[in-house]
DNA sequence: TGACACATACGAAGATTGTCGTATAAATTA
DNA sequence: TAATTTATACGACAATCTTCGTATGTGTCA
């Protein structure tokens, strides 16, 4: 999946991710709280979304249930990459500072991934 | 500042974060590189982006120069913020993940990025 | 000075994205 | 079963973004 979402696709992905699973009723639901639309606004562009492979489709019921694709691990990959390079010109600190800044964390939040990054540093010393 | 910058405004502004400073000819050479274009494509783009306000420039001599503005740092903020939001669902330590797995870094990057944290730690705890 | 190279300004076409309305089918219920 | 509610499908307009062409101004140099 090379071909990035659209704003508005990127709200529904992201309502899929965290839902597994869900009618176009109930996304329009969440969706348009924050941005008042018809519903079949919503119809639209998820049948869109299908076509285009961002999600998929129970179609048995007379209400269609969705989910997102299981490509979809990539997208968050090549997102993240994107803004690495146009952003932060290649810089991991950068980015990482400005992840924390952005959202303070807990202390505990912080030992984790302390601790992430000494595994994979720990990792990458015992290939050598 | 708000408003998010388009794609096309986006790859430029990430020239001139990197260049500081910068002529349209020369901003056009780097970005017509990747997806050639006419030049006055690249110099319609940015007097839109000096109206958004996106970019400043110096017009007293022929060739404009252009700089990002100075807000820029928040555009970067904003931009993060969001990812964080709709991608990660607020999960920093997923984020951070995905940056480690987007660019294997240096042992030495990833030792800064660790005292890096820990000195927010230390900065915290002082504080209660 | 006149020809040429190179700059800005800007209107407008083209492409993409977002939104809505209408048609129609399936379920529900009175 | 007939009316009502709730789905999907889909065409088409609207808004936004991208790209280009043309007009015009400014500096350079033969």
């Amino acid at each position: 999946m090379n071909i990035q979402p659209t704003t508005a696709e990127l709200a529904i992905l992201s309502i899929l991710w965290e839902r597994e699973t869900a009618t176009v009723r109930e996304v329009h639901e969440i969706i348009s709280e924050a941005k008042p639309t018809v519903y079949t606004t919503t119809l639209k562009t998820m049948q869109i979304m299908s076509e285009k492979g961002f999600v998929e489709r129970e179609t048995s019921k007379k209400a269609h249930i969705y989910k997102a694709s299981a490509n979809t691990w990539d997208l968050k990959k090549d997102m993240v990459a994107k803004l690495l390079e146009t952003v932060f010109r290649g810089s991991s600190i950068e980015f990482v500072q400005h992840i924390l800044i952005s959202k303070p964390l807990e202390v505990a939040e912080m030992k984790e991934i302390r601790k992430m990054i000494k595994n994979i540093e720990k990792s990458k010393k015992s290939k050598k």
